[in-house]
DNA sequence: AAGTGGTCTAGACCACGCA
DNA sequence: GCGTGGTCTAGACCACTTA
């Protein structure tokens, strides 16, 4: 016989993937809860609850209730080609649509210089001593944040440069390493999934059962010397990561170009 | 004042972070940090541990005690991993090297027809009665199950066809795809940050706290129509995922190609 | 056998949003 | 003021692993 409080969150987690307890609908009271599993000890029923949580699948707002999440992801392309008339777009159109999407973006943005961490400093192949400006930006849809995006770039490199502005810069940062010669023409990417640290909580005003990835840019110049890393903290509530791929003709001699299927 | 379960975890917690308590050390036992929280009430310190363990932070081994998850086989080297040209294959070479290079790779196939969920369905364009046939495999290092990876194509186009054996096919089932005259030109990946269902806890074996992601690729034929969807659920403590972009000439006319940086 | 965490009982008081 | 979830008390018995 499993657990009391795993039969509740195993029944209500049925129902929510079924449809009888929709997006947004009030799951029942900790006390009907109580009441239908005849274990009138409230922990047992809270520590099942907890469960549901801690997956994601509701949240708590007191004093109303249980709710059953609602997601409202957005499409985060790390990429910018969409050039084909692709079915993808049939895909987002629908997820966007149904979250009817007229919010307003805005960003919050902090400029400082720090000492790297083990993770920008390696990355930007940087020694010891060497110093970075970093441009942190709280990125904000009608006031709710939904992602952080901070910017790394050696000290030598862009100081006194607009890089620097704590502001939006019309023409794109990256425009201003350009003209400083340099250029960014190739990336790295990496995608790290985990839980929030209590700073992320913090920060993107996360839900419990949140988990984040963390999306680490390396972008590099013609010379194939690193230039900038950024690193994107994406709540998994609220993105999907999205990128295309076309078959690149000097796959041709390998022997299995798998496309993720194996 | 904080609450009490709150402090607890706190404190654990920043023990963890600086090093008090290194990965795979134990953590105090239950009745200890009732003792030294002077809350005497299990229910309180519990309440405190769960957070740790849903952060993925610690395990509880019973009855051993608590743990510090010992995890990030990712953890870089202070080597030289970003070396000139494809970095990425450092990334990888490395992260065999730091797990122990000599795991045996394997793998179970199953191979059955179903109904597609909306998922597939969508993304494969068929009508509600159409049915695909699915190719499911486990995918192991030593035993140790480290994603999920489920094919799936319409029936009618590989029905009868190598792409349904339930065994490892030498040349890969996207040759067979291609002989079948739908060769893959172009993908789209789709990643969504979750934490797991129930079902791939048991196949995964994950521990609590183990957030994963599900990355959907729809693979597309020449025709841009899609041929084949392949959902890959890798856990967070795992894996990274990794891609590598080059700047593509023909975004010159674009006013701003952002590379991930804002 | 001892010690650990897993589950559960039967209460208590509090904080907060809403009617 | 009422109902909700948030926190906490002070116990109980059980399952499992190791000594």
């Amino acid at each position: 016989m499993k657990p009391i409080y795993q039969r509740i969150a195993d029944d209500l987690r049925e129902q929510i993937a079924d449809g009888t307890l929709p997006p947004g609908a009030k799951l029942p009271t900790e006390a009907d809860l109580r009441e239908k599993y005849g274990t009138s000890a409230r922990s047992t029923v809270r520590q099942g609850l907890s469960l549901l949580v801690n997956e994601g699948l509701i949240v708590p707002q007191r004093p109303k209730g249980y709710f059953v999440r609602e997601i409202r992801p957005l499409v985060y392309r790390p990429q910018d080609e969409f050039r084909r008339k692709p079915p993808e777009v049939d895909i987002y159109t629908h997820l966007l649509a149904s979250t009817g999407d007229e919010r307003r973006p805005a960003q919050d943005i902090e400029v400082s210089i720090v000492e790297p961490g083990p993770t920008v400093r390696k990355r930007l192949q940087l020694s010891e001593t060497d110093l970075v400006a970093v441009r942190r930006r709280t990125r904000r849809l009608d006031g709710e944040a939904y992602n952080l995006n901070d910017s790394y770039a050696p000290l030598s490199l862009v100081e006194g440069s607009e890089w620097m502005t704590p502001a939006d810069v019309a023409r794109g940062t990256n425009t201003v390493l350009a003209e400083l010669g340099r250029e960014l023409v190739r990336a790295l990417d990496e995608i790290y999934v985990r839980m929030p640290t209590p700073e992320e909580v913090r920060r993107l005003d996360l839900g419990p059962g949140t988990p984040v990835a963390e999306h680490v840019v390396t972008t590099f110049a013609a010379d194939d010397s690193p230039v900038q890393v950024t690193i994107n903290v994406v709540p998994g509530d609220r993105h999907v990561i999205v990128y295309e791929r076309v078959k690149d003709p000097r796959d041709e001699d390998r022997p299995r170009s798998n496309w993720g299927a194996e």
